[in-house]
DNA sequence: TGAATTTATGACACCGATGACATGACACCG
DNA sequence: CGGTGTCATGTCATCGGTGTCATAAATTCA
């Protein structure tokens, strides 16, 4: 590979001349540029990153860890991969910093990320970002110097930087149109209390509910996540027939995720129910492959996974740029609710009116 | 940060006898070594691979170019991003080498891909790779030096390395099966004459026919995919309802991709048609995130992304030690069925039986 | 027991850039 | 016309490792 000094050679100037040229540093003339530019187009001259990085002591890297890439092999897990728009939105925001992106998988082992880190400092990366596959609590082994780090889609209890979505919001905005658009009854189908999401998206709708001065009234809530295991179909069927027998049935059900909305679609169907004439059916995540293929399209609440990725990114650079990270514990970053026709408008003025209502 | 010296300082010994240490190069005696590794902990030193690239002039890098994270905006192309699963299948295969693997993504902007390539080259990575959101055909700008690419999921016309799927294949053995059990009038809702994989299928679905010795029927064929535009719910309804009211009406549709199944579900369902008991589906790619979950399961084609990026890899490695590249041209990846209870069995000793078979 | 080999370690140059500093040629100014 | 500033360029040391070679001590061998 060509060096720095063959360019000289052949353009007949000092290699710091060509480093001149390279980096618009200090005063070329005219024609020395044109004839080093010519020598570099020649050669297929590309500079040696590690050669500067030693000089100058700056990488203009940034290092990314997640395991997004490579699921657990088991199919289960909430969301599948959309985790990737956070990388989309970091990558988004890292674009006008003029710095590299370095994107390293975890492979499924968390083990790995100590390796990766590792390998990353030995880049000597100027910040690193740990993206988790959902949100929820992690604890990285702690790093050696001073490079930062930012989390997102998950937290620690050491204080480290975080962006995580705000799940009890995202669930209450979304419940809470739910009412707006005339529901009463509202079924809610939740996930496991052991992911992070579950009992905040809980919480969400219960204050949804006190908001409206709607009773809880426990009847209408299951945990119908069974985390991948058998026999989740079967626990829903149940939980959907059940609370269809009562005396005051749900006209909607909310469910945990996307993913099991789209269960549900095909249970209801499967009982002779049509959606959403008879039964309403909300999702949360706005996975978009499920959301917007469904027939009809699923309503749901937004998992602003791009806008977390690109708060992340923000929050390193600010880092980086020497700002203490004094604002420690998580920041929460909402989304909108999605609208679609999975839902029926109960208001007398809509009542028999299915129509397509985007409000994004 | 530390550096080299300073941990020989603190240990007493030269840096080339750090160096032995850190590499496992030349002879260490028992106690130098523990004595350097206790200095290392202390000063938590962490090697500069930009001084040992420089030197040993080998970066242990591979570059991969991706415009998987960052899909168009628009929310419509094929499968959305399992094709990261080509990422992960590279990343297994190179797990084993030492290698480590630097991601780049293109930001959906095809033309970034240059400015990638130009960054990968310079930290000197040892191989590339390219990585398609679908199989298709691309032109990436010609690399300067003598740096090996493998292309992975689409083909150029220069005979660079690739590796893409055998969509005809896929499609045949699918259709084949289905004809296995006992379907004789096949709908097929193919996928846009194009994209790569759409003739291809088309052609597996015919050579599946005429093995079979079932006649070609124009009127069971029908272009559904528009692509992402608005539009593909009524097309596909006016497609479904019209070959439903033929004389001799499919019993089972093959869709050209999961997505589509999965809007077909909707529709016939809408339509008052049982999925599976009068009217069978299957899809293609086996895009977990839809054929598990919906209900009934999806009779699909596997789309073997791992196993394209495995091979991908492999044939990178094979390419650095010294092979030559001169097998030309595509290899082929086929991918199994995945039979599921999306597709009912007609045979007479299966009929009304509807049991989970599993084949993989 | 002296020669040959192996083991353990160090000295030093070098990889390819860039920062600090120096130099010569002009231009401008009073 | 000497002094000062700017422009264009070059010299040289340096970043942090590792390859090459040298060296001294310990071990094996004839």
């Amino acid at each position: 590979m060509a060096t720095i000094y063959d360019v000289a050679n052949l353009a007949e100037v000092s290699a710091k001349t060509v480093s001149r040229v390279l980096n618009n540093d200090g005063p070329v003339s005219k024609e020395t540029r044109k004839v080093v530019e010519a020598a570099i187009v020649k050669l297929g001259y590309v500079p040696s990153s590690a050669a500067r990085m030693m000089r100058s002591n700056h990488s203009g890297l940034v290092g990314l860890i997640t395991g997004a890439i490579s699921m657990s092999p088991e199919p289960n897990q909430p969301a599948g991969l959309p985790e990737l728009f956070i990388v989309q939105g970091i990558q988004k925001a890292l674009a006008s910093s003029g710095m590299t992106l370095m994107i390293a998988d975890t492979g499924g082992t968390v083990e790995k990320a100590a390796a990766l880190i590792d390998t990353f400092l030995r880049h000597r990366v100027e910040g690193l970002i740990y993206v988790a596959e959902y949100h929820q609590k992690v604890t990285l082994p702690r790093i050696s110097g001073r490079t930062p780090i930012v989390l997102a889609n998950c937290f620690d209890d050491r204080g480290t930087p975080a962006i995580v979505p705000d799940d009890h919001r995202g669930q209450h905005d979304l419940v809470a149109r739910i009412i707006d658009a005339g529901h009463r009854r509202i079924g809610y189908l939740t996930l496991s209390p052991e992911i992070a999401a579950g009992p905040l998206r809980r919480d969400g709708y219960r204050t949804a509910l006190a908001e409206a001065g709607i009773g809880y009234d426990p009847d209408l809530v299951e945990n119908c996540d069974l985390e991948g295991r058998d026999g989740e179909i079967s626990i829903l069927w149940e939980a959907i027939d059940r609370m269809l027998r009562l005396a005051n049935p749900p006209t909607v059900f909310c469910c945990g995720n996307d993913k099991m909305a789209l269960r549900v679609y095909g249970i209801l169907r499967s009982m002779g129910r049509k959606v959403p004439n008879e039964v309403s059916v909300a999702g949360y995540d706005n996975y978009r492959v499920i959301a917007e293929t469904l027939f009809p399209p699923l309503t749901t609440a937004d998992l602003p996974y791009t806008a977390m990725g690109v708060r992340a990114a923000q929050r390193l650079m600010a880092i980086i740029s020497g700002e203490s990270p004094e604002d420690k514990g998580p920041t929460l970053v909402a989304g909108p609710v999605h609208w679609r026709e999975s839902v029926t408008d109960l208001r007398p003025a809509n009542v028999s009116k299915l129509k397509s209502v985007k409000e994004e």
